[in-house]
RNA sequence: GGUUCCUUGGAUGAGUGGCUUAGUCAACGGUCUGCAAAACCGUGUACGGCGGUUCGAUUCCGCCAGGAACCUCCA
């Protein structure tokens, strides 16, 4: 490949080429939602971050495989044994089946994302689906004596993996540390060290949700729905496991030492992690109460939060101008920006389906492919693909003014770099124009009413023509005179 | 306390050992325009502090200050 991408991988802490291991197929897993709640900003990060990828992977000629799990059992509130599963609490109090909880909050998830246009994985698999195969994972790790049983519940024995491989190498953590940690939770008589993990465990009478195993009617532990489900989909050995920083540990460490335990060897070749989304330099998250559902943004509520509605096209620009390795800061003033910069750029869009070719060209758009696909080849550098795409409207804007000139070649090149880019791998979409009905008839009743104060003011009949622009304004359109003509849209 | 990381102009947010004062938003001046809006042009010369390496550092190293994430559930 004349322009190999590079990705910053975690485990090695630095930028490495991609290079897939079966070429042209990549295998590709990222951690989901936990669904008891609605998503939040903060769901958004990850979401985009590896929508990005898997369509820039799709638009370079792989075969992506995306697996995009949702958790629904086992995410338990705290560590100790009486920590209470997620979605069944939620069940427990609103009396609902965690079933019932679980598809109302997916449907609202994937409406969500949606409105993002992040596109569906290949494959969304639920924990509560995988508990077979999660069961013969625990069974194969206890074989190879990395686990143990314990009053029906099955632990990670991570003493004794850490004699035989190393625990600690994603996250950075010494060991040592971790083994003689003191910390006292309530309710850890069952485990040999308190940094082992729960690949199983027995339910305790008000837990809900529960299933047979050979060890005690239970349930599975969190970080094993993702060792069991990537091996199932994509394989012993795949791409790219993704998720958000706040996962790397424990959660990717403890994926790291079930993968080894079970097969031998590291399952993921390469780990990536969106930063987190701040709120005044603060972590958005649930714990904290400072989040901001999507659904608030997109709606407007949460007034004491927000000052203005922020649609889902604003929220994937504000995000992606900012590069996915660094947290972001939320705040109004941001996000105003972010929509006005949107706007710009859909308008450059407009525009460039407008423009009159010329025989030669004074802008230079010739280069503006390789400069985006750098850009995204460095680690999905989008603030930068963005900018050169801000630079191009510069050029599109002047040719409009009459100010340059593009040659026919050049703007059909333009418009193809354009639509792939903006659309195809930034996955926007222009809001503007998502109605699904009809709107040509209205549309041509503006351009007539236009038309008419054209002719008005070619008569310097200011009055008509100030009326029919203030009272289209009333209405809701902006209109802007150009050149020889006008533009409108609506506000 | 341990691990990892951050600190850029009014706001955001890229980037680099010396020539990008990235881009966006805001501000100011100008051009254009019946007016307005938009657009275009121009202006603001930033890289936490102190040392060191270097011909030269915002960019490399060290220390200090401030901040964050993780170490317990969190995208």
């Amino acid at each position: 490949m004349e322009h190999p991408l590079f990705i910053y991988n975690t485990l090695t802490r630095k930028k490495e080429q991609f290079v897939p291991l079966h070429e042209p197929f990549v295998g590709m897993y990222v951690c989901g939602p936990t669904v008891y709640g609605d998503a939040h900003l903060g769901h958004a990060r990850p979401a985009i971050t590896f929508d990005i990828l898997f369509r820039y992977l799709s638009h370079l000629g792989y075969k992506v495989r995306y697996v995009r799990n949702i958790t629904d059992v086992g995410h338990l509130e705290h560590d100790a044994d009486e920590g209470e599963d997620k979605v069944g609490k939620k069940a427990r109090l609103e009396k609902l089946e965690p079933m019932e909880v679980v598809q109302y909050y997916v449907n609202r998830y994937h409406k969500a994302m949606e409105r993002l246009n992040v596109l569906p994985p290949s494959i969304e698999p639920f924990a509560s689906g995988h508990i077979i195969e999660q069961i013969e994972y625990i069974k194969e790790i206890i074989n190879h004596g990395y686990a143990y049983v314990s009053n029906g519940s099955v632990y990670f024995d991570v003493p004794k993996y850490s004699r035989d491989f190393h625990y600690g190498k994603l996250s950075g953590r010494n060991v040592e540390e971790l083994l003689s940690a003191t910390r006292q939770l309530d309710g850890q008589q069952e485990k040999r060290n308190p940094a082992d993990f729960a690949l199983w465990k027995k339910a305790s009478p008000e837990h809900i949700m529960h299933w047979p195993s050979p060890w005690s009617e239970g349930f599975p532990g969190w970080h094993l729905e993702c060792s069991t489900m990537g091996q199932k989909y994509l394989g012993e050995t795949f791409d790219i496991h993704g998720g958000g920083m706040d996962l790397v540990f424990p959660h990717h460490e403890c994926e790291i030492a079930q993968s080894v335990a079970h097969s031998g060897h590291d399952a993921v070749r390469y780990w990536m992690h969106n930063n987190m989304i701040t709120i005044n330099g603060q972590k958005m998250g649930k714990s904290l109460g400072n989040f901001i559902t999507l659904d608030e943004f997109f709606t407007g509520s949460r007034k004491d939060m927000l000052s203005q509605a922020y649609s889902p096209m604003t929220i994937r620009f504000f995000i992606l101008q900012a590069h996915y390795g660094g947290t972001v800061d939320f705040s109004n003033e941001a996000l105003q920006a972010a929509e006005k910069a949107y706007e710009r750029m859909l308008d450059g869009w407009k525009r460039l389906n407008e423009l009159k070719p010329s025989e030669t060209s004074t802008v230079d758009v010739a280069d503006l492919d390789r400069k985006c696909h750098e850009a995204m080849n460095d680690d999905l550098n989008t603030p930068v693909v963005i900018a050169h795409l801000f630079d191009a409207c510069r050029a599109i804007n002047q040719v409009n003014d009459g100010k340059a000139s593009i040659s026919e070649t050049d703007l059909q090149q333009l418009k193809a770099t354009f639509k792939t880019f903006l659309f195809d791998i930034l996955g926007i979409y222009d809001e503007r124009e998502s109605g699904s009905v009809n709107l040509k008839p209205y549309e041509q009743a503006v351009d007539l009413l236009l038309d008419i104060r054209k002719e008005a003011k070619s008569k310097k009949d200011w009055a008509t023509s100030d009326l029919i622009r203030n009272r289209l304004s009333e209405i809701g359109f902006d209109v802007k005179d150009t050149k020889d003509g006008f533009e409108w849209k609506v506000k």
